[in-house]
DNA sequence: TCTTGATGATACCGACCGGTCACTTACTAT
DNA sequence: ATAGTAAGTGACCGGTCGGTATCATCAAGA
């Protein structure tokens, strides 16, 4: 057992992937603090050395979801050159996650639906980070030419949430379908000129 | 205090529309049932003399929602004859909806956030509801005439999820507006023949 | 008037939750 | 060999949760 127990990530590793895991295919509120122990085969006790609360864990792992999407947008856009080839290329690898089988969800979208209160940290941060990805698509829509580009920018990121909200009753291949036939035609119509 | 007694809802009816109320603006698991009950002005005796558990409120009242949703459905498209005009019907009379001040997202939507195992009975009526929503928009599409009727009704249910989740971070009278104005484009576009 | 059904008041239960404690084990760097 | 440090163990705390039991109140109808 010894050369199992020295490839093991440390404690505060297997709790933050844990936790991650559970929090996102379960919810947070669904998912006790004993029950990312079990999973992490950690102890409370290493939990509450790493991050003082449940709260400060749920913190770091959303913070570390947005920056993580912030980055796979930044990759994402680029391999484009053209504004319109970014916004195309964006779509593109959101309908691939959407295809991915256990992909459930943009877990920062599930998080603000748990914690309503606009008051809330999470509540926060989500609608920080679904600010910031707005404003992104409404600058490559504008560099794109478009003649209203915060309507083309505002509509795909609607098409982008309902995609993720979507996915339970049409599946990920169809949603992805669907978000990259629709916007294909909305970048269309609202990607020209005046 | 006898004639403010007299015309006070049953507690029943009282636990009922305060529960709705609470659940759907902070959530069904971040709503206790004595908060319910303090809400109600009435007991949990009551309550339970009513409902034999919280589970079977949550579902009596999502229940409801899921009902008044398919009346509501109906009544807007009832007013329009062509099936092109229904839809638009459909998606005007939701646009008022996400203008109301104090509306914070479709109820259903978020409970389905709320309990995300697919064999929850919420989650299962919450699927249940957006597959019909589905079928009745691609069903319409398909009556005006649509060269890909499934295309564009699930397009429409993905702006209209989308619409729900912008919410937060868009407001709600931006909300409509894109909602508005990117489900004519797509109708300009999706709806014709081929 | 007497009953009856609905409601209120309140104390209580077991279970679980987030979080803390004192103490032990095991690795590692010097 | 030793000391420092990361991690494990299991009991425990106060609070809250969903849910129950008992008894009191009170209005309306026979």
């Amino acid at each position: 057992m010894s050369s199992a127990t020295a490839d093991r990530p440390k404690a505060a590793q297997r709790i933050h992937s844990a936790a991650k895991d559970l929090f996102h295919r379960q919810g947070i509120r669904a998912t006790g603090i004993e029950e990312v122990c079990r999973v992490a085969e950690a102890t409370k006790m290493s939990l509450y050395r790493s991050y003082p609360s449940k709260d400060a864990l749920v913190a770091a792992i959303l913070e570390e979801d947005a920056a993580a999407y912030d980055a796979w947008f930044a990759e994402a856009t680029a391999l484009a050159t053209a504004p319109a080839e970014k916004l195309r290329a964006v779509i593109a690898a959101i309908a691939d996650k959407l295809e991915k089988p256990d992909f459930c969800g943009c877990p920062l979208l599930l998080a603000q639906a748990e914690f309503r209160d606009p008051g809330h940290p999470t509540f926060r941060l989500v609608a920080a980070y679904k600010s910031r990805i707005r404003d992104q698509l409404a600058g490559l829509a504008r560099e794109a030419g478009a003649a209203d580009p915060v309507l083309l920018g505002d509509t795909l990121a609607m098409l982008i949430d309902g995609a993720w909200c979507s996915l339970p009753y049409m599946g990920g291949p169809q949603a992805a379908t669907v978000l990259r036939q629709s916007t294909a035609a909305i970048m269309d119509v609202l990607g020209k000129p005046a």
